[in-house]
DNA sequence: GCAAAAGTATGATTTATATCATATTTTATG
DNA sequence: CATAAAATATGATATAAATCATACTTTTGC
């Protein structure tokens, strides 16, 4: 359902990795989709038909523990592979994926990705790539949970942010989130999340207003993560 | 350091996923060490000069926070691959390896590593199959601790070690850990790992004996996992 | 444009778990 | 074998952070 083409068969981590000559077999097998903020783009639990390519917009990814509680594990944005933590040797989605906003995004379907993946070693290894990265920041993330306090990890949750997602000409990063989104991010409650990002505020650490969020005192923030 | 020949070009990682006309080249690259207790295979921030692969005895890979406290992510056995979590964008290794008891293992050095992957497509895929399966453990861990309790992440630990490491003839998990060590892979401290599985013992849920443990009632251990 | 729902903001209370302290037992090592 | 070092065991105390409670504000949908 898309006007145009929006796909240029060029920005995608998909067409990035594959050879020239595959991209008109991508062409032939990719189906370009429009979703609207609060939709799912997948579900934890449901078989992996295929892998998504972001054009445009942002996804979290996220899991339930339970029936209340939920972690966000990643947010996605344009030129993003998503739907490849499910290509474990279980072939269901370990995780949700949601729009934040609407998002433009390309589906392949799991067939045509894993001949993709055997035509196009270079695809393969850099996927591997990314699981490697991947994999050494959710190990990180796992120590920080153990040894570092609230407030730490909230620094490092806005900070990971900056990274991720660059700060505009006013100084805000650059994705606009709930509070409980960013607490579910960093693992904690709305409640504590919001009195630890108060406290960088009143430190001059952060500049809060509405949902925008400045960083003005990076360094302070790494040492508080040590 | 080998009398004999302890590798058989069958039983490792890498050749396992090898093409048969490639283990020539893996026999002429290879390079077979042994080491002793507590001694260490690779050390956190050490430039990654290899992959190992084990061919007898246990290895914990765990990582430091600040100067005193530590967290193990993984413990590898005969069989396994060590040294993938090094093969991100930076060339360090994240963690480190120390041998639990006498290792005998091989060294692959990076390059022959890279080639390897290269001529053998199947490797590469199997290894990213690894590492898909190895991220959706460290995601579920990162919401365990933020979402269970620590009784719980005992529970799970304990379940884990059971299957990865299968139980002996008496019942028995088929690892010798210390105490504190189970507690930094639970990532808790020693004293409440301590109160924990002592409080399962009560329930008769485990049983102990020195460093033995046992799991009586499985199924009680995954109700509180939920 | 209004009602309902979602998100924000804070104070009070509880609780799980880390930390501290200390004694005993087991294991390693010269 | 002796002595040091590491591991085990357990009680007492402190504290960080979750939970509960409640009010206000913004956003969303009909």
């Amino acid at each position: 359902m898309k006007k145009g083409n929006l796909c240029n068969l060029k920005s995608c981590f998909l067409c990035r990795n594959c050879l020239k000559h595959w991209l008109p077999a991508i062409e032939a097998n990719k189906q370009n989709l429009v979703i609207k903020k609060g939709q799912k783009i997948f579900e934890e639990g449901d078989p992996v038909k295929g892998i998504y390519f972001l054009f445009k917009g942002r996804v979290k990814v996220h899991r339930k523990w339970g029936d209340e509680k939920q972690l966000i594990l990643h947010f996605a944005q344009e030129g993003d592979i998503i739907g490849y933590r499910g290509l474990g040797n279980q072939k269901l989605y370990p995780v949700s994926a949601t729009a934040l906003e609407e998002v433009t995004f390309c589906f392949i379907d799991i067939a045509f990705f894993e001949t993709s993946l055997q035509i196009n070693p270079r695809l393969t290894y850099a996927l591997m790539q990314l699981y490697a990265n991947e994999l050494q920041l959710a190990e990180r993330r796992i120590g920080n949970l153990v040894h570092l306090d609230v407030k730490a990890r909230v620094a490092e949750t806005l900070l990971m942010l900056k990274k991720d997602f660059g700060q505009n000409k006013e100084g805000n990063i650059n994705i606009t989130l709930t509070k409980q989104d960013l607490a579910s991010y960093a693992g904690t409650t709305y409640e504590t999340f919001f009195r630890m990002i108060t406290e960088l505020e009143k430190e001059k650490i952060v500049l809060l207003s509405g949902k925008d969020i400045a960083i003005l005192k990076e360094a302070k923030l790494e040492k508080l993560i040590e």
